[in-house]
RNA sequence: GGGGGAGUGUCCCGAGCGGCAAAGGGGGCGGACUGUAAAUCCGCUGGCUAUGCCUUCGUAGGUUCGAGUCCUACCUCCCCCA
């Protein structure tokens, strides 16, 4: 990487100072392209689920810089490549989705992008594509002459995910082989559509970006470029955005407002200026000044990340709703009404009243009965603030209307509720 | 095409004379200590209507009172020869 080259387009400045940059290209060019005002990108993204979760949070913020500093950004939902399956970092085959799961997903993840890009007719205004509006029209012997011709063997077998396959003596299917293929096509075809000449995306995706400049070259377009992010892992080396206990998704209904909130406040303190400039927009002094700050102090940025990354994902509102809740929590030791809580029906009730086992697994602290019981023998299931020594304790429908909080460690808390009427 | 070896707990890596819910790591979760951090120490890390029952060792059969372990076929992978 050319770590001298002094960027002066805002847009790669911000990239650059930020720590968005990993890999790219051709720098140089490049920036100048951005500096010419007229910049067209696109990152791909796989409907393989509902929403999309934090681990995806640094492209996304990556269009969005490119619409604030004058580009338009274009995502581009894998509508068609969903059904061949990226096998890059994956060890199986992912299973098949129906074209209605694909569809719902895309819906789904369009939602989440609404937030953070304009979508319009505008010349800044972001566009939405899906490659299954070219893929799937493909003709097979067609496709291989006109580009197949241009791949090499090779060269494919040595990128990493395939190598990474080949390596774990797991199979790779030649459907997914092919997956370079069509991710390395459809940057052409945005080429050719939409004059696009920039693909950003995660470091494990360089190979694939690369093939697709490659291919362009092949086929006629104009010089195209490569940029990557750096792969996002904690300072203790995890991979960001994955738990035990699931994604941190970006979609409210999938993980509430208050767990997203959680998950910045609880980050390692020397992720916390990496972070503050990867997931919020405050100016770069101000980072300098909340990133300075020393033991125990450190925890205010933390707050101020937490709650400046939620209002990026759910709105200023819903954020400071979730500070205010954290701070009555964590600091008051007060039972917050907006903790997340579980509707129980009446109905749901035994009359002698609910396990407490059964209470931890509705709520979705803990994964089965087991898993509760080994808690409960760690110390570490409360109800009320009390531990709970007793597996077979009930919780009466009265306790319930009293107010019932169950709390899985010190973090994790969830509100028993009746159902009105 | 011929010969040799391998696939283990649905996070990963990896032991496993026919009695195995299966050693040991890493990761994760909980406890102690802290600052809702890190480091460190301790515990847990198949499921259930639970002193018992059910499901797990690539897939499908077979031998056996009993199979991760032995046999057969198949799948996938590695190595050597052609």
């Amino acid at each position: 990487m050319s770590e001298d080259f002094q960027p002066t387009s805002d847009f790669l400045r911000i990239l650059t100072e930020r720590g968005y940059l990993h890999q790219c290209s051709d720098l140089a060019g490049l920036d100048a392209k951005a500096k010419s005002g007229d910049l067209t990108a696109y990152i791909g993204f796989d409907c393989t689920a509902p929403s999309l979760h934090v681990g995806s949070l640094v492209q996304i913020m990556m269009l969005r810089w490119l619409q604030k500093t004058g580009g338009k950004p274009i995502v581009l939902m894998g509508g068609g490549t969903t059904r061949v399956g990226d096998p890059s970092g994956k060890d199986e085959s992912r299973k098949i989705l129906s074209l209605e799961e694909i569809e719902a997903n895309k819906q789904g993840i369009k939602q989440v992008f609404a937030q953070f890009v304009q979508f319009g007719e505008g010349k800044t205004d972001a566009l939405m594509a899906d490659n299954a509006d070219w893929l799937t029209k493909l003709h097979y012997i067609d496709f291989l002459r006109d580009v197949g011709k241009h791949f090499s063997v090779n060269r494919m077998l040595s990128m990493d995910s395939v190598k990474l396959r080949l390596e774990r003596e797991h199979e790779l299917s030649f459907l997914e082989f092919n997956y370079m293929c069509c991710q390395a096509y459809d940057y052409v075809e945005l080429n050719r559509r939409y004059g696009c000449v920039l693909q950003m995306g995660g470091s494990d995706q360089w190979g694939n970006i690369v093939t697709g400049i490659d291919l362009g070259r092949r086929m006629g377009t104009p010089q195209l470029y490569a940029l990557t992010s750096p792969l996002l892992t904690t300072a203790s080396g995890a991979k960001m955005g994955k738990t035990a206990k699931g994604a941190i998704w970006l979609s409210e209904t999938m993980l509430p407002v208050f767990e997203y909130w959680q998950f910045w406040r609880n980050c390692e303190d020397s992720d916390v200026a990496r972070f503050l400039k990867l997931f919020t927009e405050l100016p770069m002094e101000e980072i300098d000044r909340l990133a300075a700050l020393q033991d125990a102090e450190i925890n205010e940025a933390k707050k101020i990340l937490a709650t400046e990354a939620t209002a990026m994902v759910h709105g200023r509102a819903a954020a400071e709703r979730a500070a205010e809740t954290a701070r009555q929590t964590f600091e008051e030791g007060v039972v917050a009404a907006s903790l997340p809580s579980l509707i129980l029906q009446a109905n749901e009730i035994p009359a002698e009243g609910l396990g407490v086992l059964a209470a931890f697994v509705k709520a979705g602290l803990v994964a089965s009965t087991g898993e509760a019981r080994r808690q409960i023998k760690g110390g570490g299931l409360k109800l009320n603030d009390e531990q709970i020594s007793d597996e077979k304790a009930l919780i009466t429908i009265e306790a319930i209307e009293a107010g019932a909080k169950l709390s899985l460690g010190k973090k994790k808390h969830v509100l028993l509720r009746l159902a009105e009427g």
